[in-house]
DNA sequence: TCGTTCTATGCAACTCGTTGCATATCAAGA
DNA sequence: TCTTGATATGCAACGAGTTGCATAGAACGA
């Protein structure tokens, strides 16, 4: 249930609608965790009738109405306590790997295409992180010195950097790979 | 659904019956997809009754009977295709990103722990990847040339060695701004 | 001898996550 | 004018994944 607690966190960073949690989802929270409005919309209202959250009507003009989310105090206290609690460390599951694996049994070389596909994408990822980073941390007109909240903030976009430059890099072995055993019949 | 796929890449690897195929998911397999035997039992139960599956009673003195499962054409037609489509490149989903995020509006200095806990189990994993390398791909008793299915095998287990040593990286990351911002009191 | 671990399979209940669809208004462009 | 896209919220159904429990004999160590 990290959804939750992802949710709990980012309201709490800035209180906010469903609405707008869903694009946060899809970009600096994106670095570590995803989720879809509908997915969004269901745990802000079982949150809200267990107490975790509170909701202002806020309405506007010539749009729906907006219901602003922000953090009650058992919702804080539930987030305390989970981060008290060890969380097991999380495995892998990357759907690209079992293809590559499954390709022993196919063509190799018909899956270049695809890899080459998924390896813009993460160059992608990596430079939009990137620019992410000059413009909040280390650009000129960055806040200098940070304090704890965007120390840690940073360093999790440093991890998702990280992850993304380690999987280009990756992907170019498994494109190098692919080329140099390219000719080899399937196994049977 | 790849679970389905990955169930059907080990089968072709080699066949076996459902406990089997439970250890190798917590062996090679895990590298990139994690599975329960519940789960594993009931997908292959369901391919079996869809005919992608053959299956062998094999008696066994003592134990319970075994049944072996090995790929049918259709099986092998269902990876083929699946091969051929696309798939969307995955992103993380990082519960401790969660925590570190979160521990700005509780105890940064309480999070050392947990995250010294998780440096730990990721370099034994990336030991364990190491010594499996060795054994099967670099080491002296290892075959020479590798076909492809060894090299592709080998690729994936790159991939995986690869990310746990960007982990591991980025945890010493962690804990040095945890270290760095210790005595900071938590944003209210 | 007694408990634990390993082999081997399975059900039931539950939660989590995805997909498809539906509504409603405004702004911008073809 | 008509369509598309952004804002803003939501239901229903399904599929995927987790957790707890149950069975049952063999091997092994305390």
């Amino acid at each position: 249930m990290a959804l939750d607690h992802a949710i709990l966190v980012s309201l709490l960073e800035q209180p906010g609608s469903g609405y707008e949690l869903a694009r946060r989802f899809e970009r600096s929270i994106g670095y570590f965790w995803t989720a879809t409005h509908q997915q969004i919309y269901r745990v802000l209202k079982r949150m809200e009738s267990d107490g975790l959250l509170d909701v202002r009507d806020i309405p506007q003009q010539g749009r729906p109405d907006k219901k602003e989310y922000s953090v009650a105090g058992p919702g804080r206290d539930a987030l305390a306590a989970w981060l008290h609690e060890p969380i097991e460390p999380e495995s892998l599951r990357h759907d690209l790997a079992v293809k590559i694996r499954g390709a022993a049994f196919d063509d190799p070389a018909a899956l270049i295409r695809e890899v080459e596909r998924h390896h813009r994408v993460h160059s992608e990822r990596l430079e939009h992180y990137l620019t992410g980073e000059r413009r909040d941390f280390t650009g000129p007109g960055a806040p200098a010195p940070l304090d704890a909240g965007q120390e840690l903030q940073h360093v999790v976009l440093r991890g998702g950097i990280a992850y993304e430059r380690m999987t280009v890099a990756w992907l170019d072995d498994v494109l190098a790979t692919l080329h140099r055993i390219g000719p080899a019949a399937p196994r049977t």
